[in-house]
DNA sequence: GAGACGTGGAT
DNA sequence: TATCCAAGTCT
């Protein structure tokens, strides 16, 4: 009986017994309260692939309806591998991460190539697909191979360090290979309890061990908890001290052709990486155009920084003067706002087109503010979303001489 | 190894 | 409102 040694424990520790306390408790846990209804669960390892990436720091309840429209119109990986980039990151435009996307394009691509009718075997081979790193490997062989392999996200980390009462950043390289050792340890025996095992681990940090105020009441591992037993699950994991974000002006230009705007895409690294977007407002705009107004501020918040986005709109000099400059690049489009939706766009782009055509999107939680005319000034005014009809009237206005 | 990468939920 | 951070990976 090979037990492992588990970090953050004395040695000579009853490790054995606790590892298999602790996964039986956690597998009948999960049979009896986890989560399994959720539309991935199952045995296609292609769904259970997709979830994952998209699950990648993200949400479960963000992630439901990009799930179901994407293996809607993508339902399987050969439909996803013959499929142009452009459609997928459509399909993913609001998700944000969009190199996501495009690794999960390429990883269908080289899936169909090299395990044609089949798929990667075991993680060691999941983790060759693109966007398919350790813990999301892990989780897909445990799910589809039931292959004894931990992961460690953010909820596995938080579970472990309260299990072990462990007080250091658990983001510090040297705790993460501790815990992704005492994740290992902690695997149930029996290969077929690891579906079960590791959707509990998702359960259990998502539920019920949650960052504030968890739930140890209702905790299948309490009496196993150190944390707990101290009573101090609630302060752990212990959080680090963040930097004050940054503000950057980021600054578009509306370039307006007879109700179409221009669109170019951006370059395939960076931030929003591969998507359609406004190009830059210059000061001497290409091509013969006039700016005519600021026509709205966007505050868009990312975890790192917060940009101001300001757009300018340009009007053609003269008629049909309009051409797509040589800055602009080889990809530059001229659309409707309700065709440039269809494209993937970034998310601040996406509530700036849907008030042009007023059209109302999911989760349109307005940090847009528009800018009135006032005396010849801009000003800012109220939220957009309480200016629907307004700010609709002001993008569909067309020109009249 | 540290920083970049999106967006929305939760408090 | 401000802040943290979520089924992380890549460079």
């Amino acid at each position: 009986m090979t037990g492992q040694e588990i970090p953050f424990l004395p040695e000579n520790s009853h490790t054995d017994g606790l590892a298999a306390t602790f996964a039986a408790r956690l597998v009948d846990w999960q049979r009896r309260c986890g989560r399994h209804d959720l539309p991935w669960q199952g045995d296609d390892p292609y769904r259970v692939w997709l979830s994952e990436v998209m699950l990648q720091q993200t949400q479960v309840r963000t992630v439901l309806p990009y799930f179901a429209r994407f293996v809607t119109r993508f339902p399987s990986v050969e439909a996803l591998a013959v499929a142009p980039l452009d459609e997928v990151l459509a399909l993913w435009s609001g998700l944000g991460y969009y190199a996501r996307a495009r690794h999960l394009h390429a990883a269908a691509r080289l899936w169909v190539a090299r395990w044609p009718g089949t798929c990667p075997q075991g993680a060691q081979e999941w983790a060759q697909l693109p966007g398919v790193g350790r813990s999301t490997a892990a989780a897909i062989a445990a799910f589809v191979q039931r292959e004894r392999v931990p992961i460690l996200d953010g909820n596995v980390q938080r579970v472990l360090c309260r299990l072990f009462a462990v007080e250091e950043d658990p983001r510090a390289a040297a705790t993460a290979r501790r815990l992704w050792d005492a994740a290992h340890a902690l695997l149930p025996r029996d290969p077929d309890d690891m579906p079960a095992y590791t959707q509990g681990m998702m359960d259990l940090g998502a539920l019920v061990c949650t960052r504030t105020r968890p739930r140890c009441d209702l905790c299948p591992v309490a009496e196993l908890c150190a944390a707990h037993r101290l009573g101090i699950a609630a302060q752990l994991p212990r959080k680090r001290a963040r930097a004050p974000v940054p503000e950057q002006d980021l600054r578009w230009g509306w370039y307006e052709e007879d109700g179409a705007v221009w669109l170019v895409r951006r370059a395939p690294q960076g931030i929003w990486g591969g998507l359609w977007c406004l190009p830059p407002a210059d000061e001497a705009p290409p091509g013969r155009w006039r700016a005519a107004g600021e026509i709205a501020r966007l505050t868009h918040r990312l975890t790192h920084f917060t940009l101001n986005i300001t757009v300018t709109r340009y009007l053609p000099e003269t008629l049909r003067a309009a051409e797509p400059a040589a800055a602009w690049g080889e990809e530059a489009r001229c659309l409707t706002p309700h065709e440039a939706l269809a494209l993937g766009v970034p998310q601040p782009l996406r509530r700036l087109l849907a008030q042009a055509v007023d059209v109302p999107i999911e989760h349109a939680k307005g940090n847009m503010r528009r800018l009135g005319v006032a005396k010849g000034k801009f000003e800012v005014s109220e939220r957009i979303d309480d200016h629907d009809e307004d700010v609709a009237r002001l993008f569909r206005g067309k020109e009249k001489p």
